[in-house]
DNA sequence: AGTGCCGGGAT
DNA sequence: ATCCCGGCACT
């Protein structure tokens, strides 16, 4: 079946976005959490396996009545919640089940609208996590035109493996997502190696932090933009997301002014260049920063490499816009792509080569190496035991060499217009090719 | 059996 | 390049 696919890959395009979608992938407002089979139930609560991220205002069962705090710390494996709480000004460490997201009630009685899904990482009091997604819908869309050909600008989709990457890897508020994981107190779901080539994954190292305050503290008081103005100035600074940079400044212009001379190697003022400065940086708040532990990755810095070349972590993802413009846009791939994609995987369809090239920086040149995608090394390697470091070296088990298209399910010629009207069919139906004329 | 279409031959 | 068809895969 899946050796079929291969040869109808191209006229039958929207066939691999839609095997990522259908394979549950994508999955719509499951964001920033890791929800279970229940597609209702997005509630924190025992028997459901939602991840709570840091960030989101939360309410805790405080003295027998609700009190708000902040998600500082879920581990997932005790099933304990660290929740900050603001008006008694401590922590509170308590079981999972005794935290909702919201003020109607624990997470028995209340339905969430949404998960724990605002995982950005914001400073108390900042806003609501609802406010805050709509920000950052809006930064993503924008962000995603830039990055990506129109045809992506779809809503955001998550595929799990991607969230679980953000689960691991810190970072990633300036995705399309727009509600990230930070980070994750889950351990236990493989080794939490970055995505080499994603800026945001490698920003759970946190390094010169210090020096960074150090370098760009007067710069606070002086010329901060409007567009990202901390709330509470001298709480917030910004990380860099470069990989295996993790630079910690205090403000915005310093963070633009080192993205672009460091690491985008070039001085340009453009709003082409702003806006790639913005992908590369991301606001952190620096107490919960520092408070936060050592961060899941604990893999060391990576640098931009070929991921065909190394061998696929097990469930390394980001969700960086235009990662995510890959696995929507991979409908092209079969005409840029030779026998890579020609695999048995039904996902291995899911790959694609973008047609803008939005961010001439570095790390762009390992995406679009990409074999494929990493939700479907993820898939693959849920569904093969073994590992095998090249997708090409994947070969489906096919019967003969030869590959027959999947029969389509648009009518045809044939059927539309009958034996006895051949004459108003297609060329290719006449010819007894593939029909032109309704296309699956 | 009916259909879709690949591969290849004929023109 | 166009036209056609044998034959295979699939439903």
């Amino acid at each position: 079946m899946s050796a079929v696919h291969k040869s109808r890959l191209g006229k039958r395009s929207p066939m691999g976005a839609l095997v990522c979608a259908a394979d549950g992938l994508a999955e719509p407002g499951h964001l920033g959490t890791e929800a279970g089979d229940g597609a209702g139930s997005p509630m924190i609560g025992p028997g459901c396996r939602v991840k709570l991220y840091p960030g989101p205002r939360v309410y805790v069962n405080c003295c027998g009545q609700e009190c708000a705090g902040v998600a500082k710390q879920h581990n997932h494996a005790d099933g304990e919640v660290s929740v900050f709480l603001p008006q008694q000004g401590h922590h509170a460490v308590g079981s999972f089940e005794e935290v909702w997201t919201t003020s109607a009630g624990p997470p028995q009685t209340s339905p969430l609208p949404r998960p724990v899904s605002s995982n950005v990482s914001m400073p108390n009091g900042y806003s609501s996590p609802e406010s805050v997604d709509m920000d950052e819908i809006m930064a993503a869309m924008v962000l995603t035109s830039l990055s990506c050909s129109p045809v992506v600008q779809s809503p955001p989709q998550r595929d799990p493996a991607a969230a679980s990457c953000e689960m691991e890897c810190a970072g990633g508020e300036l995705s399309d997502s727009g509600s990230s994981g930070y980070w994750s107190w889950d351990r236990g779901n493989g080794s939490p190696a970055p995505s080499p080539s994603i800026p945001e994954t490698d920003s759970c190292l946190a390094p010169a932090v210090d020096e960074g305050l150090d370098m760009e503290l007067e710069q606070v008081l002086f010329d901060e933009p409007a567009s990202r103005k901390p709330k509470s100035s001298g709480r917030l600074a910004y990380r860099c997301l470069w990989p295996s940079c993790g630079k910690v400044l205090t403000s915005v212009v310093g963070m633009k002014r080192h993205i672009r001379t460091l690491h985008l190697g070039h001085s340009s003022e453009s709003e082409q260049s702003r806006r790639e400065e913005d992908f590369y940086y991301t606001e952190i708040h620096r107490e919960l920063d520092s408070a936060a532990p050592a961060m899941p990755c604990a893999s060391p810095p990576n640098p931009p490499a070929d991921p065909g070349s190394a061998t696929p972590p097990p469930s390394l993802l980001s969700q960086s816009a235009p990662d995510r413009c890959w696995q929507v846009r991979s409908e092209h791939l079969y005409q840029t792509s030779a026998p890579l994609q020609v695999t048995g995987s039904p996902s291995a369809s899911c790959q694609w080569t973008p047609s803008v090239n939005v961010l001439p920086s570095p790390q762009t040149a390992p995406f679009r190496s990409r074999s494929v995608s990493v939700g479907e090394q993820w898939i693959q390697q849920q569904q093969s035991a073994s590992l095998r470091p090249h997708p090409a070296s994947r070969s489906p088990p096919r019967g003969h060499c030869t590959s027959r298209r999947v029969r389509g399910e648009a009518k045809k010629c044939r059927k539309v217009y009958g034996i006895e009207r051949r004459d108003q069919w297609c060329t290719a139906c006449r010819w007894k090719k593939a029909c032109q004329r309704f296309v699956d």
